[in-house]
DNA sequence: TTATATTTATGAAAGTACTCATCGTTGAGG
DNA sequence: CCTCAACGATGAGTACTTTCATAAATATAA
């Protein structure tokens, strides 16, 4: 979880790096708004914590370019400035929170851990397929409300039949989708089908249909129809 | 890896679909500008097949916007208008491929899938460490000139301190880095034990120094001091 | 220093993912 | 309809990952 800091108080920042670092971040530290844009260039970061006055300009203009070029990611805006007309402006611009300073520590951390909560939840969603839910929150995989005891493959494999639905998946994209990056045509996937093989036993074991049709050269999918 | 093709010649489209879904693309369709942008604004791609003529105008247009908002897209053009001078065009404004018409199916899919490794190619620079050295075409990492074998997750976290090298990172960071996605404070975290384990014997065994130091109730870190 | 709690290290065992060899299926062409 | 080749399914084996229990190391406080 990386943070990139734009503050012109080096105490500050430090002790917020210093905390931060305890609780699973990764920050990085710049003190203005040119050297925040020369980050944001090179790098990616999760969130940007953003304090709105700053030696070159105020944040608020960086805000308005974070949201355009990398809406993937948050902002914490932390001011002096309380006034209620600036929260309101900062949250409009699309920030996903304001902290007035001064603050604790342990609440920039729970403010921060919220933020990517609410933006990694792609599951958060439940997901319903005929007989079958996910449930976003807790990850649980019910048929007929029997919960299935699935791996973690097993689970990313059919939430990702579910998000698609009706839409035919070749081996390949499943096992990019599976091991988490590109394949090459040189590599096997023949993983794919142990995975498959699973999920329709313990889906059957449990008492439902087979779900995931197999098309003769061109991959798999779950239809709805 | 999904693309979107914006093409208004629908039988065109049809067989580019059709061909790419067998090579592991997802492909989705639209004939004009207005969809496409439709289509960007509600998902994403990892690269567009862009026509330049268009009902609604010229391809250009689109590109100038992708290019600012969705930089992480990449995008192939693709046009009758052989022109020198439009092939320039397109490739200055930022494009990364340009296909003239009519094109081979295979030559299409490789471009693609080169496109796709080019900006997928996290690993793909040297990495050095003291006598260690990960080299990003081959994933292969030498450690005076002897080649450590060692498993994804190893490999992985050595990539991953090597490249945050000098930065100490909390368990819970590296977790998150392995597992490849949001850990709560609840998770157990006691697998970083072992990687952290396996890597030192693995570099002890090559003849290597124990180049990953323990920072007790803070982390691990590589130091190159 | 010594006792105590917390954090890290380690070996063994359990659980999971992947590979391999084999067999069954599907569809194209004779 | 039969043959053949390509593809998919399956079980068993192997390699990898994670958990668990326990031991060692480190810090804190008496």
């Amino acid at each position: 979880m990386k943070v990139l800091i734009v503050e012109d108080n080096a105490a500050l920042t430090t002790i917020i790096t210093t905390y931060l670092g305890r609780s699973g971040f990764v920050c990085e530290q710049v003190t203005d708004l040119k050297q925040a844009l020369e980050k944001l260039y090179g790098f990616s970061y999760d969130i940007v914590l953003l304090d709105l006055t700053l030696p070159d300009g105020d944040g608020l203009t960086l805000l308005e370019q974070l949201k355009s070029k990398w809406s993937a990611t948050g902002v914490l805006i932390m001011s002096a400035k309380n006034a209620l007309d600036d929260r309101l402006k900062g949250l409009d611009m699309g920030a996903d929170d304001y902290l007035p300073k001064p603050f604790h520590m342990a609440e920039l951390n729970s403010r921060l851990k919220a933020i990517y909560r609410r933006r990694h939840q792609k599951g958060a969603v439940n997901l319903i397929f005929k007989e079958i839910m996910i449930q976003g929150e807790t990850k649980q995989v019910e048929l007929n409300n029997i919960v299935l005891d699935l791996t973690k493959k097993e689970f990313e494999l059919l939430r990702y039949f579910m998000v698609n639905k009706n839409r035919l998946m070749t081996k390949q994209v499943i096992a990019e989708h599976l091991s988490g990056d590109y394949m090459d045509m040189a590599d096997s996937f023949d993983f794919v089908y142990q995975h498959i093989k699973n999920i329709r036993r313990k889906i059957k074991d449990a008492g439902g249909q087979d779900y995931i049709s197999t098309v003769y050269g061109g991959g798999y999918k779950m239809m709805e129809s």
